[in-house]
DNA sequence: TTAGGGTTAG
């Protein structure tokens, strides 16, 4: 082939595979210099395939190529911001200035953005040097981008000064100033901003409506939402949003169901909403609803059935949108969710697969997939995998804490769990309800009574109130050490009704150090809970024969057997006994 | 430039 072939080919809209064998052949011939030109066509034509593919291969070109045309590259750093790609955005920007390439105003107006993303505070002033460095000072996208980089980092301070000293502004530079107010509640600024503006358009116009809401002023937001020269489905987004924060959920269904068009983000804010309350059906009924479904809306329910320990659901969606037919593309907050529901299941085998999908589709893992990884290797067994993981965080924030303290907890590495809890103390992270069921489990498994109760105490300290499975923890604590009266001293302290589990810890308890008199309260108790499950029986059956009680067996197994046999729920014959 | 979703226990 030619080499003005090539230069044809490339400026008209072509398939990914097509491109790829262009690529080929254009290094093959030794024609490196028509790198940027491909790269650039990838961009244009990638409209109809899958933005990760396209987004590896343009990254595995700037990689590989020699060449630092700023055009495509700028371009190309623009496209990676477009699609979520911050952190290889940035590399690339970095790349691009180590090789002493002017960057141009493509890559100026995107990477503070990108920095922004990856929360990286002194990327975006370094480049804010840049661009003056480089005279982009008057360039209103490159400064809007700017203020918005503040703005979004929370120092309004000099995102306002960013916005004075514009010498030209366009109603982004107005709202992105605005919305930065809105977000960090300083809604009189945002409101002053808003009155003196020159136009405004709807994005202004939700700021200020989602300001009222964050503020959780529905009636006024309604106000508003009736006054707006216009609305969109994110004004609507915005009040459902406001309403499901308020705890109204019926009201903000109401606005759910009255509203003209509705996008991905109504149904998963309505979806996530009725997750977080645990109405499983209802979020199912509106997913399978919408016809239409998207990644989005996929990842809504799919984290919708794992938040609610349905794991087996969860993967059965997981597995359906990556169907041939559906073709959706899994993201972090698939894999993320994905993953939870193997560590529910225990499946380790699903959830190497779901680890080789980040390689496939060039997903980076971030704290929250390393944390699902964390707790999914630890419930599957693997405690040195999840250490290791641990230790590769960049950041080590409470749920991560929490989930290896379980972790090592549950793999019977008591020590190392009590480790750990004391060093997230000393980094000044708090601990929460999840951490001290992770400690207690921890002290649990290494038999140290003492260091449950001082928990009990650092609870206090925390503002943490003792749940009931906390409790359960400790009574299980208290009855290994054959600490009985005192176990039951303190389920009688309880103040909220004892469930099962923590009967059933002190019945098994009585078990192992053969105590009828508190067995047969426990029992009675577990009897009465939980009138179907046998397993109480046995324990009860086990203390009466280890004490030489034969009759009391006897009696129990008969109890038993006639229960059974004219399914009556229930052990009768216990005298019951009051906590 | 706005709105939304993911990780720990129960």
């Amino acid at each position: 082939m030619q080499i003005p072939n090539f230069s044809a080919l490339l400026t008209i809209s072509l398939h990914i595979k097509q491109l790829k064998q262009i690529h080929g052949s254009i290094l093959a011939n030794g024609l490196d210099h028509l790198e940027p030109i491909l790269i650039r066509q990838i961009i244009v034509s990638s409209g109809g395939f899958h933005q990760t593919h396209v987004t590896q291969y343009v990254k595995t070109i700037l990689n590989h190529t020699q060449h630092r045309d700023v055009s495509p590259l700028g371009y190309a750093i623009r496209f990676l911001c477009q699609h979520g790609q911050f952190q290889d955005a940035v590399i690339f920007y970095v790349q691009l200035q180590r090789s002493g390439v002017f960057p141009n105003t493509y890559a100026l107006s995107s990477i503070p953005k990108a920095y922004g993303k990856i929360n990286c505070k002194n990327g975006g002033i370094s480049v804010h040097c840049q661009v003056h460095k480089y005279g982009f000072a008057s360039v209103v996208y490159v400064q809007t981008a700017l203020l918005d980089f503040y703005s979004k980092m929370g120092d309004i301070k000099t995102a306002h000064k960013v916005f004075d000293e514009m010498s030209e502004r366009n109603v982004v530079s107005w709202n992105a100033i605005i919305s930065g107010y809105v977000k960090f509640g300083e809604f009189e600024m945002a409101q002053s901003v808003f009155d003196r503006m020159p136009e405004r358009d709807i994005v202004s116009w939700n700021a200020i409506l989602l300001g009222y809401a964050k503020a959780g002023k529905m009636d006024q937001a309604y106000v508003l939402f009736k006054e707006m020269p216009e609305r969109g489905a994110s004004s609507w987004n915005v009040m459902i949003r406001g309403y499901i924060d308020c705890g109204n959920i019926e009201l903000a269904r109401g606005f759910f169901d009255a509203m003209p068009k509705r996008n991905s983000i109504s149904y998963i804010t309505m979806i996530s909403a009725y997750s977080k309350c645990g109405d499983v059906e209802s979020a199912e009924k509106i997913f399978y609803e919408e016809e239409k479904k998207d990644q989005l809306l996929y990842n809504a329910m799919v984290a919708c059935y794992a938040q609610n320990g349905r794991p087996k659901e969860a993967l059965h969606l997981f597995d359906e949108m990556l169907q041939p037919i559906l073709n959706i593309q899994p993201d972090k907050m698939t894999l993320a969710s994905a993953i939870s529901a193997c560590s529910q299941l225990g499946d380790s085998n699903m959830g190497g697969r779901i680890e080789s999908y980040m390689g496939e589709f060039g997903i980076r893992m971030d704290n929250y997939l390393s944390t699902a990884l964390i707790d999914m290797h630890a419930k599957c067994g693997n405690i040195d995998k999840a250490i290791e993981l641990f230790h590769r965080l960049e950041k080590k924030d409470i749920v991560a804490y929490s989930a290896i303290i379980l972790g090592c907890g549950i793999n019977g590495r008591g020590q190392d769990a009590i480790k750990l809890f004391e060093e997230m103390i000393d980094s000044n992270i708090s601990p929460n309800s999840a951490t001290i069921t992770g400690i207690l489990s921890a002290y649990n498994h290494a038999g140290l009574v003492e260091e449950g109760f001082d928990c009990f105490e650092l609870m206090q300290k925390y503002g943490i109130i003792p749940g009931v499975d906390h409790y359960a923890i400790m009574v299980d604590l208290l009855g290994k050490a054959g600490r009985l009266e005192e176990a039951y001293e303190l389920i009688k302290k309880m103040p909220m009704q004892p469930h099962s589990g923590v009967w059933g810890a002190l019945l098994l308890a009585c078990s192992v150090h053969n105590n009828v008199e508190l067995g047969e309260i426990a029992a009675a108790k577990c009897f009465k809970l939980e009138p179907n499950s046998t397993g109480y029986c046995s324990l009860l059956s086990k203390i009466y024969v280890s004490s030489g009680k034969w009759d009391e067996a006897t009696r129990l197994r008969e109890a038993i057997e006639e229960r059974s046999f004219n399914k009556v729920p229930g052990c009768s014959w216990i005298k019951p006994a009051e906590a």
